[in-house]
DNA sequence: CTGAAAGCGCTTACAG
DNA sequence: CTGAAAGCGCTTACAG
């Protein structure tokens, strides 16, 4: 049990082959200086025995480090953002004894031309991989263009954006997670009933591709399943609860048939505040993302239930992955959906995540 | 950004303290025969610095290796227990080159005094930790009792067992994932419909943990909102199909006003497929654990919900605060409660486990 | 192009 | 009880 293969090492290969370390390590690592003669004796060694090099050796020995630069949205506590950063953190002291080292840059996630100064920023600094929030389509597509010719990898989180040539994505299918948004709605309101989709004002001309593809995936279903009623809509802002409280008062005033709400961002609980405040009964809400404003609403039962997709993984993976791209040349999988997680008031509280 | 900390080595310590790189590390490890002088020494550089090990350094200077078994139940491919055992791997792979080792004992989990035989197994081995599929409370009291003597570590995964000393327990609040059970079946079919409880018969004298538990969260829940309806129960055989068709004709000749079903344990899909063949419809089926027979029966609609439990991770996090405790003297939470997750045919699709 | 040597930060015998 | 030295498996200058 102990040794199911015997742990060859560098110096056997150079002794097998003939040869000195050194050399052997040259020709693994093709740092060239090789003659063809040592270069065919080694490679020939190498073909014969299954040489696992030791990492632990190996990242002791280098003094070779790595700057991975993660851009952003910024974040205050407690916003969806934060889970993000604290999985991109957890990758980095994981990956720290191996030479790796994190910098953020943040950018306003409701603004995408904030993004775009961000971007000023990075292309000042040097770096070795980039793992980017894609959020705004057309600014990460340039950032993405500017990468490819540096050669340097990149990762895309939170939504996916096809057609790159990102390393890797992690994160939900937005449209999928969409369509189950309203389905759960559908299911407890039915096929007939109105409802009312409550939207963020942004400040730059662009909203989240999150956003519009939860949308798309949200009307898609409701055409799949021969859906009769009224959506109706609604803009809030971001920052300010006594328009958003006027904006809502004058909706309600004007329509007094709506069964359900769904919001396609992780802000539901400003909805659900304001149905708590004004005492509506019966709406079947459905919001994004358990970050602890919407969990407490949801506890509470002014939620009825909270579509999630594992923040803190993707920024772990995120990272996990450009490090052992970088470290060990490990190419993942270019596509990694996240679970797409359905989180009631009897599950929530065990929605951490591990 | 490179360095928050400046790094000190041991070598340093030594120097601060006028003493050699030896006396520091035996100080650190508390081995012993350091004079009491020299110790105050050490001590007093060691509280003014804030010394960070070198991990890699450290393994790979050390020559100690580790042996961790896992007991855990016997599977076939596709079978629940294979994503534990996959979890277990994974987490072995990453500590091997920290010299952990894994070895692997299984036994029946339809029979627990098979779990027995395997105990006898396990002390005649030598081990440095072990961890436990605790689906039989009794024997694996036993077992704990054994270990807490020799100051042996264990964790439980599965199903948890209090009042005992492991060092961690990896798995979901069973009670509440019963609860959560309920609650779907009694969303879909209301509080006066009548339900069928699919049970497995068991060679040994004993159920599971995890059913008892799920079962008792289950039954709570139908009293907290005053169920009216009726609960039958059947009794299959998990390897014959044959009989379990002829008990369930029977039992549905005899009532033919179930409206839900519900089986606490992986084999929902047997069910399943006897609604298939049987071409029963309208029936609403929960059932536990995203294993594939499952999945395809939820796509095709036979089964409307799965609860799930991240059986990988139980394993994973199971071994990782082992190997995490032997290297680090690390010691983890005692509860660590996995989310409970809820899959529909819209969302089983992305239910992997990253 | 090549090999011998030093070094990464720690642990482990070993001589005293 | 103590320190100097060797070694873990790899990488990195460096002299030739």
């Amino acid at each position: 049990m102990t040794k199911d293969t015997e742990n060859i090492r560098i110096k056997d290969i150079a002794q097998m082959a003939g040869v000195s370390a050194g050399t052997v390590d040259r020709v693994l690592h093709n740092r060239g200086r090789v003659s063809e003669e040592n270069l065919k004796k080694v490679n020939a060694v190498l073909k014969m025995v299954n040489y696992q090099p030791n990492l632990i050796a190996r990242s002791l020995a280098s003094k070779k480090q790595y700057k991975i630069v993660a851009i952003i949205p910024s974040f205050k506590k407690g916003e969806y953002w934060e889970s993000i950063s604290k999985g991109i953190d957890k990758a980095g002291n994981e990956f720290e004894d191996y030479g790796v080292h994190i910098q953020k840059l943040y950018f306003d996630q409701y603004d995408n031309n904030s993004l775009n100064k961000t971007v000023d920023e990075l292309f000042q600094i040097s770096f070795d991989a980039v793992l980017i929030a894609s959020l705004f389509a057309n600014s990460v597509i340039s950032i993405s263009e500017k990468l490819d010719e540096l050669n340097i990898p990149y990762n895309y989180i939170d939504s996916n954006i096809s057609g790159q040539n990102q390393l890797a994505y992690f994160g939900t299918n937005s449209f999928d997670s969409g369509v189950i948004g309203a389905k759960i709605l559908l299911n407890s309101i039915g096929k007939d009933a109105n409802i009312l989709v409550s939207r963020m004002i942004h400040s730059g001309d662009q909203n989240s591709n999150q956003s519009i593809n939860r949308e798309a995936g949200f009307n898609s279903y409701l055409n799949t399943v021969g859906y009769t009623g009224k959506v109706h809509y609604v803009d809030l802002k971001i920052g300010s609860s006594v328009f958003n409280f006027s904006v809502l008062d004058a909706f309600f005033e004007s329509q007094n048939n709506i069964k359900g709400i769904i919001v396609f961002n992780s802000t539901c609980h400003k909805l659900a505040n304001y149905i708590k405040v004004r005492d509506i009964h019966n709406l079947i809400v459905v919001g994004y993302d358990v970050i602890e404003e919407n969990a407490n609403v949801l506890r509470e039962g002014y939620i009825t239930a909270l579509i999630a997709q594992r923040p803190q993984l993707q920024g772990y993976n995120g990272i996990k992955s450009l490090c052992e791209y970088l470290i060990l040349k490990k190419r993942p999988q270019k596509e990694n959906f996240m679970p797409i997680d359905i989180l009631m008031k009897e599950n929530v509280d065990y929605y951490n995540e591990q």
